[in-house]
DNA sequence: CTTTTCTGGTAGACAGTGTCTACAACGTGA
DNA sequence: TCACGTTGTAGACACTGTCTACCAGAAAAG
C-alpha cells in the first residue's frame, strides 16, 4: 500500500456515507473523520466528484468480489442479481452513489451472463445487449426505488421475466 | 392563485434545474433568479427540502396529466408506461428529483393498471401489487440509469415481460 | 556530501451556501 | 385607529469547495 491516506479517506468516506448519507460526505467532513488538515484530500483527489467516484470504485469492487460462479448459467444469473439486489439492499447509499458513477467491466459481466443464458436456447432471441440493458435497468430501479418487499419483488421480476412461462 | 411568488420560485428552480442540474438549484440562486431577496423564499418554504419537494410535485402533476386514457387496456398500460419513459428522457434533472420524492397516487394509478390487464386474463397471476412495483421499479430504472437506446430498451421490457411469449 | 526537485501535508483566504434573526411595509379585521 | 399576521429585506453565522503560499522530508542528480 503505497498511499495509506488515500486509502483512509475512502474508508472514512464510506463509513459517513452510510451512517449520514451523501450530502455527509464533504471534504471537509472526510478530512476531520481522517485527522488530516481540510486542505489534504485534495492532494489525492482533484475535487469532491473524484473523491465520491473513488467511493463509488470502491463499491463496485465489493460488489464484483462478492458475485460469486456458478455452473448452470441460468442459476448464476439469478445469483448474480440476487448479490447484486442484496448489496444495495444493506448499503443503499453507497449503491445510490455507485449509480451516478457506472462502472462499465460489471455491466459487461452481467451482459455476458445474459449471453450464456441464451446460449442454452433462451426463449427470446432479443438483441443481448438490450435485454442486458434491461436487466440492468431494473436491477437497479429495484433498489433505487426502495421497494419495501425489495427481495418478493425482485423474485417477482425474475420469474416473470427469464423464466418460460 | 394567491400566491404569485411561490409560483414563481418553483418555475424558476424548474428552468434552473433542467439547465444545470439539481446542484444548481440552492434557494439564493433561485431568489436571485426569481428578482427577490436572498430570504424570500424561506417564506414559502422552511427549507432547501422542501422546495426540492415542491419542484418535484410540480413534475409528477404534469406527468400525471400526460398519461392518458386508452380502450384497451393492454395499450392503456403500455402507453402510459411509454409516456412515463418519455417525460424522463425530456427532463432526466426532474425526473432523477422526482425520483428522489416519490408520488404515491400515481404508483397507485400504475397499479390500477396493471390490476385491470390482471382482469382481462392474464397469463400471470402474481400477486398486482408485486407486479407494479417491479414494473415501477424497471421504468425507473430504465430512465435512472440513462440508457442511450432507451425507447428500444422499453420496448424489449415490455415485450418480454408484457406480452405473451 | 550537497543541492535540487517532487510529494504530501498545513494554514489561510475567498466566494458561495443554508438558515436564523431583527426589522419594515402593508393589507385586513376589530 | 389600531393591532396583527403575511411577506418581503438585510445582516449575520457556520459551513462548504477550492485556490494559494508555505514547509518538511524523501529521493534523485550533481
Amino acid at each position: 500500500m503505497p498511499d495509506g491516506t488515500r486509502q483512509r479517506l475512502i474508508a472514512c468516506a464510506v463509513t459517513v456515507l452510510a451512517a449520514e448519507g451523501v450530502d455527509a460526505v464533504t471534504i471537509r467532513r472526510v478530512a476531520r473523520e481522517a485527522g488530516v488538515s481540510h486542505g489534504a484530500p485534495l492532494r489525492h483527489f482533484p475535487n469532491r466528484e473524484a473523491l465520491l467516484s473513488a467511493v463509488a470504485a470502491s463499491g463496485f469492487s465489493r460488489v464484483t468480489a462478492s458475485i460469486a460462479p456458478s455452473g448452470d448459467p441460468v442459476s448464476a444469473l439469478v445469483s448474480a442479481c440476487e448479490s447484486y439486489v442484496d448489496f444495495g439492499r444493506r448499503e443503499p447509499a453507497l449503491f445510490a452513489l455507485m449509480a451516478r458513477y457506472p462502472d462499465e467491466s460489471l455491466v459487461a459481466r452481467f451482459r455476458s451472463l445474459v449471453a450464456d443464458v441464451q446460449a442454452t436456447g433462451w426463449r427470446s432471441a432479443a438483441d443481448p445487449g438490450l435485454l442486458a440493458a434491461s436487466l440492468w435497468a431494473s436491477l437497479n430501479g429495484l433498489v433505487l426505488t426502495g421497494s419495501d418487499a425489495l427481495e418478493t419483488t425482485l423474485d417477482v421480476y425474475l420469474r416473470e421475466t427469464w423464466n418460460p412461462a
